[in-house]
DNA sequence: CAAATTCTGGCAAACGATTACAGCACCTTG
DNA sequence: CAAGGTGCTGTAATCGTTTGCCAGAATTTG
């Protein structure tokens, strides 16, 4: 059965009219005597035809198709952003081509050039760096594109990102509900700009109620962690902080396996949290996380990206960027106490009152 | 700078040729004087040129696309996948379009019909169930397409799967030789065929060396362990088998945490683990865990598809569908014991010996 | 009944790249 | 110098759809 694809003529000569006829029959792009649109309709059945994207496409200077620009060292936390954009698009018969970056701020722009020879209808980048934002926005040129995740320059292109002061805020909060005075962070690096940045933050918003210290600074890895912590450790019980506020849970799972070896109780002696929730998909309820809304992003994101397609007609000057900030979910774990307030008498630890201690108001 | 893109025929017209040339020296189907060469590539730079993919591939009736069909119910766990797919394509200078499908056999079809519209030049899928996997090979008709994951049919089509014997088996062997001798599998469904098939595996590997009880089934979720493990509990100590086999990293958190909860010691007195990582990309090291190969499921995918697209100009009779099995790797986590042999006094369980005892040969 | 209007369907020209074929210039060789 | 190559380049057809324009039919209106 190596029949080649039916094309439009050949349905438009089964059902005995012209190809014209034939394709206003089926796109409905104007009205067709009723006969003729059923003659049609069954021809094209009949021969299994399938309308030739490829060719509409070139017709109509219009592909039906988003491109989506991931970073590639991620190990996999974006792929609920990557359901839910695919998802958006599909409400939309939109298709979605996908093409990851290399660290490297050439690589995102390549394949925003690729992207555009391909001629999508618009693009959603996550950018991998600050640089790369700028530049594959410009290779973009007229087609909308909107700007996802973490680094994102605000005035040249709609974007969404997390609504970082929330964030911290919700872990502070956290830990000073649950009497943690002396914290410590784990796997950021003050001379990075964005890393800089959130330990202001962080610091900001413990402000009065806790004191923020920063470890040496380790890589966000798993071994990172645990360089971290054995480091910490080795300094004595005097060092140890109330809490360990960490740069994701990769870095947490290093540093709770170290605690986990030296009998360090958690969350009785000290508590740990993850800034970045890794596998949001996953619930294993280890380590309490800051999980990223990338279903929420993503979503925004579609409908930022279609909003300035509707808008494309309007006078160009006039355009002005948006900006989306979301705030994350704050997912507890066995890594903090179970209820707010002091911390409970050790042996009651493993298995945990039911009663709930009024939780204090630190807003 | 709303310029409209530029065609190969301002780059002729600019460069002072035909776009017949024009074309030959971008693309260097036939050799070209080099100094009309040198001009043509000065006039195509200077206009910011780029050909336009989706007229050429009406041209030569190939797209360079290949199209990714996944389930979408996944947590996550197959983003590995998708990028190590990625990146075979992206080697092969091909395009990534991707569709999720619903957990229902029709929307798989519909997929790859519409794959089929886009004139993708090739199919790699994975199939939500058994019956979408038949209709959908059929879908594609001409177009190479490969399967790849867990529902396969092997005599329609290429497919890349997990080599299930050895899977069990390396499990099995792994709780063995940490003296578990009665084993319970939690969140597996004898009523479904491949969690059946699944069981006698486990029990065939089990063979002689420990006896393998199953559960009353519970779904293969968060909260379907923790169910589980409460009856398991509530039955008395007696009740309690040597090892948990959970279907996947989930349900074994949920195990965990009840387990923990009630003060029984986990890898002391019960070991678990996990018969499918829902997370490869993250290291927590909580529980061992059978990861599927990912990586290279999506290498193997992508090398089939290549090689079937090679193949297509050969007799169409007599080509034979080619199956694929890889091994998982097992990862230990702390919630099995750290070496082979029996559990070691409880005091000493938290600061593990650096001596390794001899494993025990059971093949 | 004629004229004006509406409706339907077909012809043919795009969309932008590739390539079979033909033509022209130049070189080699008898 | 002529015949036959060889090597580039240009003309035009082609891929499959969509759609502006036109012609004829059908319907309404004066």
């Amino acid at each position: 059965m190596q029949t080649p694809e039916p094309t439009l003529a050949d349905v438009a000569a089964r059902a005995g009219v012209s190809v014209a006829t034939a394709s206003r029959a089926l796109t409905g792009a104007r009205p067709v005597s009723d006969t003729l649109h059923r003659k049609v309709r069954d021809a094209s059945r009949e021969l299994g035809y399938r309308r030739n994207a490829v060719a509409s496409a070139l017709r109509l200077q219009r592909t039906e198709t988003v491109g989506l620009v991931l970073p590639r060292y991620t190990t996999g936390f974006l792929s609920a952003l990557i359901e839910s954009v695919s998802d958006g698009l599909e409400r939309n018969d939109l298709s979605l081509v996908l093409r990851y970056s290399e660290p490297d701020a050439l690589h995102d722009v390549g394949n925003v050039e690729s992207l555009m020879a391909r001629r999508v209808d618009g693009i959603i980048i996550c950018p991998s760096s600050l640089e790369a934002s700028q530049e594959s926005i410009e290779a973009a040129g007229p087609v909308p594109i909107v700007q996802v995740g973490r680094f994102v320059i605000t005035d040249r292109s709609d974007s969404v990102g997390l609504d970082e002061d929330r964030a911290t805020a919700m872990l502070i909060a956290h830990l000073v509900e649950r009497e943690a005075r002396r914290l410590l962070v784990v796997g950021l690096d003050p001379d990075a700009p964005a890393d800089a940045r959130r330990i202001r933050a962080l610091r900001g918003a413990a402000e009065g109620a806790a004191a923020v210290d920063v470890a040496p600074f380790t890589p966000a890895v798993l071994d990172g962690g645990i360089r971290a912590a054995e480091r910490l450790v080795a300094a004595g019980p005097g060092a140890l902080p109330d809490a360990i506020i960490c740069a994701n849970d990769d870095v947490a799972a290093g540093v709770l396996a170290v605690l986990r070896m030296r009998g360090i109780t958690v969350p009785g002696r000290v508590q740990v949290v993850s800034l970045l929730d890794l596998a949001p998909g996953r619930e294993d309820l280890t380590v309490t996380t800051l999980r990223h809304p990338w279903p929420e992003m993503g979503r925004e994101a579609v409908r930022l990206l279609l909003d300035a397609q509707q808008r494309r007609r309007e006078p160009v000057g006039e355009r002005i960027a948006r900006r989306v900030s979301l705030a994350p979910q704050l997912v507890p774990g066995h890594s903090t106490r179970e209820h707010p307030g002091p911390a409970p008498a050790p042996a009651a630890a493993a298995a945990a009152p039911a009663v709930i201690p009024d939780p204090k108001e630190t807003p």
